[in-house]
DNA sequence: TATATTTATGTAACTGGTTACGTAATTGAT
DNA sequence: ATCAATTACGTAACCAGTTACATAAATATA
């Protein structure tokens, strides 16, 4: 298929799908050649139930089916009188199948189409630089450990962040750091007295105490602020707050972007650990803190009701 | 799949099945991720307009579907807005379909989306050793050169020709010998004087007078039979004659065995060439002949009706 | 020029799987 | 001991392709 050199990888799919029916077609006339009485698609449950008796759900596990087309095949076979079923005595929900007499005979008389088709697949596969069955099995190897969306959002994700700038705070973006943090605040708890306070002046209550304010801009717009509070602590430099990323920029790895931004940030000037507070109803936001090296800590009072959990990064 | 470590190459086609339908099932939720307004079916199609306008057929072409299948994506797509038809004038049986201005916009959009899943996929396919999209296409022109089923066959031929011996004529075998001939020269012929007599007298007719007759054995039955005769004749040494093979036992490759032995024989009893007659309506056993080295000759009066064409060949 | 053949396409029915759902039996938790 | 959750499995409806068949237009042939 010259098209899918043209295509990219991007259509493997469709691609593997033609290779499959073609594979499947011919498999349908080798059954006819052989004068075998089965259909190529009992094979699979066929070949489970000649190591032994099976239930309906175990053959569809064995085989990587789902269990109705398992129960249709079997349903199918029955009828052919391939196999036979009976309802397990302890259990009375699992249906116990067996190969019937028919079945055994089918057994050994398909030992010499097993053998010549192998030998023909194989031959096939020493005449190919890119061994076919090895390949695959590497991929559902691949696809177990993670799967194709997700390899597909990785690269999502890291094409997106490619296009993330993140700059300094100036007064044009004062709107957008207020609104942003409005935003995620008021969906899930309610403004404080202390939000307004500093978020319609981050001059005075942020910067001038020797904070910081970091912004994310994704093709010119803002779509996420953090700032770092300057805290008179012994043991923390810095807080990291009023960090907001705009829903509609999610999933564009700004929020890890703005916080590994903010951390250079607080090394920059001279800090050495990051307090920071949340609440644990904002799963994202904490695996986000874990994620950029955050631990859990205790027992520093909050002026914020919301609050409920504290962590802390020591900056090496 | 642990399982097809067991079954063998005979279940690729299940395992491809399966691979198959883990690609295309995530493939549906990456063109959500992107918000693209496409069903991933449609995308063989969708390629084909991008390069411009085509018709029905010629899109079943390009990506190898049935045309019915690209006629009712067409009509989804049609429904969609993605595309838009019109009767070719020149001809009006032919339906060009070409991109909509909504399916033009998409074209655009969907560029990042092929850019992750290519980088995904190449990524994966640099973390294997044994590269599947290359495997695909290899398997594809080696099925495109001979398919499963011609393999398989040539596979079974092998072995069932392993289980079929060559003996040397003795008695025993003459009612075999008879019949053998009896059968197909009865189905495509008549029998004549000059097969009488060689048939109820072999010994007479062809081993006493210097030829031979070689015997061919299925599981110890006698299935084919062939005669080599001493011809009195300034060019030719041995005439290959009564060459029968039951037709229980075709596919077995005997014809050849036979044919190839008694070549064998014909050298070992210090022959030069072999001469035959045939007919052409034996279109099997002309290009039998033909495998064996044979070539058309003219010329030589022949005892027999039905023979309309002489062949011969000269053994080095 | 009339007729047979070929080509382009659509529609219907089939295929080999799936998901969704319902029911009965078993298991687990209080 | 009871009630909820889980498990086994059958049935129905769906899905993405197929083959088979019908029809109309174009082309080839006598």
């Amino acid at each position: 298929m010259d098209f899918y050199n043209k295509t990219g990888k991007m259509a493997i799919g469709s691609r593997l799908r033609l290779l499959t029916d073609k594979v499947t077609t011919d498999a349908a006339e080798i059954y006819k050649l052989y004068d075998v009485d089965l259909q190529p698609k009992w094979f699979p449950v066929f070949y489970t139930l000649c190591s032994g008796d099976s239930t309906i759900t175990e053959i569809a596990q064995q085989i990587g089916h789902s269990h109705p087309s398992v129960s249709k095949i079997v349903g199918e076979m029955l009828r052919k009188g391939v196999v036979s079923e009976k309802k397990d005595k302890a259990d009375k929900r699992r249906n116990v199948i067996s190969l019937s007499k028919k079945g055994k005979a089918i057994a050994t008389s398909i030992q010499d189409q097993y053998k010549d088709v192998n030998e023909a697949i194989e031959e096939m596969l020493t005449q190919t630089t890119n061994d076919l069955w090895k390949a695959i099995e590497e991929w559902e190897i691949l696809l177990d450990q993670k799967n194709l969306l997700r390899r597909v959002h990785e690269k999502k994700k890291l094409r997106e962040s490619k296009k993330v700038k993140i700059v300094d705070y100036t007064p044009a973006y004062a709107k957008a750091f207020k609104e942003l943090n409005k935003e995620w605040i008021s969906t899930y708890f309610k403004m404080e007295a202390a939000d307004f306070k500093s978020l319609e002046n981050p001059k005075g209550y942020i910067l001038d105490k020797g904070g910081a304010i970091l912004v994310a801009l994704y093709e010119g717009e803002p779509v996420g602020v953090c700032a770092l509070i300057k805290m008179n602590h012994p043991e923390y430099s810095y807080e990291l707050a009023k960090m907001a990323v705009s829903p509609k920029a999610q999933g564009k790895n700004i929020g890890y972007l703005l916080g590994k931004a903010i951390l250079k940030k607080a090394k920059a000037l001279g800090g050495s650990s990051v307090y920071l507070e949340s609440n644990t109803i904002l799963k994202p936001a904490i695996s986000l803190y874990y994620k950029l090296g955050f631990q859990k800590t205790f027992g520093e009072p909050s002026p914020y009701e919301r609050c409920n959990i504290q962590m802390a990064l020591k900056l090496k």
